[in-house]
DNA sequence: AATGCTTACGGGTCACGTAATGATT
DNA sequence: AATCATTACGTGACCCGTAAGCATT
């Protein structure tokens, strides 16, 4: 796989707060760490996700693309996590292993 | 983010083949390795996902479940890279970055 | 001068490959 | 004995934090 979540997640982060500061706090990193992941999924994908001006963030249009569909993709990972967990303690002690 | 989409993606191909070794050529890794990324996944799931006897896998109810969602989810986002670049690709030279 | 993103750099963790071990047929 | 998964272990890569650099207001 050329990208994982956690690069959505940084990616999400900056897109809605619109600032690096902001995102890398809200996600327990420092900005240099988020700044890097999120070049990277850039150079990964092989399209600017973000405009960057000294003072401000935007988004291009494929990054408000991406950004839907990252949005929805961890939040459909974050719930099939959840769904396996239930799935398991709601069979404890049945046949459900087989 | 707890889960990668690397582990969800090993995961996927050892339930598929049913087979530690032809999943590992498969995801082009080492048995080991493999191996090592499914165990992680379920560590961090809290469930299992797989019942090994030395000589064959099954799926575990949950590891089915999972296994559904996670072909989903990596569909997904092989697919919304393939759809940000062409929405990249198809603007280039008009004003998509704003 | 202050704010805010990036670049530089060193370190600790982690993913991976090779080799060895264990278990079942 | 052969097959197949795990465990052991050393190494290289990568993510991250600290520090410095650079641009804009």
């Amino acid at each position: 796989m050329v990208i994982e979540l956690r690069q959505l997640e940084y990616f999400v982060a900056v897109a809605e707060e619109l600032h690096f500061g902001r995102a890398a706090s809200r996600v327990h990193v420092t900005q240099p760490a988020l700044s890097e992941q999120v070049r990277q999924l850039e150079e990964s994908i092989g399209v600017p996700l973000l405009i960057r001006t000294t003072r401000t963030v935007r988004l291009t249009g494929p990054g408000r693309l991406l950004l839907t569909h990252a949005r929805l993709i961890l939040a459909q990972a974050a719930a099939c996590v959840q769904l396996t967990r239930l799935a398991f303690e709601g069979k404890l002690g049945d046949d459900s292993v087989e």
